[in-house]
DNA sequence: GCAAATTATATGAACATGCATAGAATGTCA
DNA sequence: TGACATTCTATGCATGTTCATATAATTTGC
């Protein structure tokens, strides 16, 4: 039930364990797609000196900033309280500027550094260059239809409560 | 280019921001959708007790075990140090066992134990019940497009070192 | 067969994360 | 308006993860 017709004899180096159930499965296909894919791109942010997660901040402020802490932890796709922190730490090095909201006390709003700005901008030039490379022993309509498919799964799924 | 001073207009309900770059970007949809998708499940597995990464060293082992540390780490995405503390823990609780390999004694293998096979026989059942709840809505072809394309990527740069 | 290089796992210390909850501001409604 | 509930961020503590490296076993080359 789970060859196809091509018959993929695995190489013989280091064949992935064909397994009866993980193999198959989309939660396990989506993460290890999901890590393979940022797995080579990683090295350039780390090289720029940020941990994987300071740059999803960054990229996620670069498409527009004074996101509340809240709202930039769903973003990132971690949870509140972690975020406090790393916004704390990234302020202290000079990322990120932290404001409190006019209109509401309760909620800081975080914005991008110049420094900020400007590390993020080369990362987001690699990132499309990186991106094309990735997809490009791919069929432009199949590439499509993946960004398709995860749209849907978002937003389908997205109820946006960690 | 970044401002909205001061007023952050929330937008009437819960609209995700649609952001010049991260919303079309393939590594930023698949952590996304891997989320997403996992985000409902992970209740199941906390219920039973276990983390994200248990379960997976569990529906990994449950396709066959006796891996040894290095590739278990692989499988499951994390990094060595991490899965020998967690199959140190997992055995003092129970449902791991791990015996020096025979061949090479620098190995650990990792085995299931009767308990841990009792509990991840029931998530990999719930597991494929859910996985056939969210894929319910998408057109059979749809759900074999994105598999294709997700093998694909896995695949061509699943290059197997973190 | 032996030193050097390589591979596999374990471990220690620094750091990050998660959970529960506190603290502060706002919203609700009698 | 005043009490109560709700929302948002921060924080303390326990736990987990990471990085660098130690330890142990195997392989390689001479």
């Amino acid at each position: 039930m789970t060859q196809t017709p091509g018959a993929e004899k695995p190489p013989a180096q280091r064949a992935p364990r064909r397994g009866a159930f993980v193999d198959d499965y989309l939660s396990y296909l989506l993460a290890r797609a999901s890590h393979v894919v940022y797995k080579e791109f990683d090295r350039e942010v780390r090289a720029a000196g940020l941990t994987s997660l300071e740059w999803r901040v960054l990229a996620t402020l670069s498409d527009g900033d004074g996101l509340t802490i809240g709202d930039l932890a769903l973003e990132v796709i971690t949870q509140q309280p972690t975020l406090t922190k790393l916004v704390l730490r990234m302020e202290a090095g000079g990322l990120l500027e932290r404001r409190a909201s006019a209109d509401d006390g309760r909620k800081t709003l975080v914005y991008e550094s110049r420094r900020g700005r400007e590390i993020v901008a080369t990362l987001l030039a690699a990132a499309k260059r990186h991106e094309a490379m990735v997809l490009a022993s791919f069929r432009p309509n199949d590439v499509k239809a993946l960004k398709n498919i995860l749209h849907g799964l978002i937003d389908r799924f997205d109820a946006r409560r960690d």
